[in-house]
DNA sequence: CGGGAGCTTGAGGAGGATCAAATCATGTGG
DNA sequence: CCACATGATTTGATCCTCCTCAAGCTCCCG
């Protein structure tokens, strides 16, 4: 399961998040000093080894979460027992939003890399929802585009494409480098059969579009890849 | 283009809003009379006829809209000139919500059939705010849960089975018909071509799984359709 | 060293894309 | 009222992409 680590008094959540690396990427980006001091519970730091689950579909929304570091997937399941990966979520995004409005959670959230991210319980946002309102509405915003980008880049036009887009989403145009993760996720991420996934990968590497300088870590050419992703 | 009919005082907005006849689905729901006459803004009543636009990616966006009648679809371009339908809007939907968080529209909305929605200026949200923090929530993840069934029912498997569950979410298990759109756009939603997506509904119609009652409208063979669906 | 999981590759076939043409529906002007 | 132009839908023929089933391969760990 996993590990969640947390700081016994109330006042430590304030500490840490008021020092929190990303700070003005999360949740609490407008919070003041007197804000936390409301805060009665405590924001637990929580840690997903690869391949954990953060939470089920199904079960009881009690926590939203903030991704520090890492990269999550959010999957469903369809009526023929596939399944499908809805969305990823990186360094500052939201998993579990649904816990604000609905009881259970929608998706099962399962970390590719290794992920740190923080536990707000949800009665927290409930109190500090006046105050959290932009940053709220800022996130539901951001889970909306990175669903439709999801529909629009990776899941239209042929695999080859689709997997161009994909490393080209998968980090920052001005980033070194670029991790990916098992092929049957990135087939369950572009609607392909994991096969169809490992081939094109495989051929994009002997073209030496990408190149895989240790395993699932590569370097990109970026404007071979865009050209790729628009032919 | 669309018609903007509005009444010229603001309590004219409240009558209207008040005896509603989706009152409940709608952003307004929570309110009550004092809210209402915090409202200095016109909430104008928008006719959108077929194929017309109520607005373009890129526009300055000063209202978000709430559909009463008809259906809207929200799509947006690739890098190639192909387009893709990432969501379609019906009664009680909520069109161009990022107006609370952005400067412009992300999408073209597009009515696929006569759309009656009332325009709420921004300037009306951001006054009442904190009176319809519930149902922005609420919205916003109605939002997201369409993007993620889109992608899970509607750009997953075979051809044929999206075709059968595009039938099965455009109106409720009890309607006794359901009205289908241009081939062009169930193209552009399912990912698939026009050609295929001519040729699978036709398909359908020889086996009756649905039959063309009149131009576009159909009865649907409901256990059939599961039947292909999950196949 | 052997076993397992994930990745790669191969051969074959099915499904969907593409290009092209015929049919049907609609509206317009003669 | 009919002839015709226009656009959407349907259908056909062919090709190519991607899926399926299957077998090797690599790497890691016991």
């Amino acid at each position: 399961m996993a590990n969640h680590e947390h700081g016994d008094a109330p006042w430590q959540a304030f500490k840490q998040c008021e020092s929190c690396g990303i700070r003005d990427l999360v949740l609490f980006a407008d919070l003041t000093e007197a804000d936390f001091s409301q805060i009665h519970l405590p924001i637990d730091n929580v840690v997903i080894p690869q391949g954990e689950a953060l939470y089920q579909p199904g079960q009881p929304a009690h926590a939203v979460f903030t991704v520090r570091e890492g990269l999550l997937k959010l999957e469903q399941y369809l009526p023929d027992g596939n399944r499908r990966i809805v969305s990823l979520l990186s360094q500052g995004d939201t998993a579990g939003l649904e816990a604000t409005v609905a009881d259970t959670y929608e998706h099962a959230a399962i970390a590719l890399q290794t992920v740190k991210a923080c536990r707000i319980p949800r009665e927290v946002i409930t109190r500090l929802s006046p105050r959290l309102h932009r940053q709220l509405m800022n996130k539901w915003h951001n889970a909306v585009r990175k669903s439709h980008d999801c529909l629009r880049e990776l899941s239209t036009g042929s695999a080859r494409q689709r997997v161009a887009r994909l490393f080209l989403l998968l980090a920052p145009d001005d980033a070194e480098v670029c991790r990916l993760f098992g092929r049957e996720d990135v087939g369950a991420l572009l609607g392909i059969t994991t096969e169809t996934a490992s081939r094109l990968v495989a051929e994009l590497k002997r073209q030496s579009v990408v190149s895989e300088v240790s395993p699932n870590l590569f370097t990109r050419n970026l404007s071979a890849l865009e050209a790729i992703a628009a032919e």
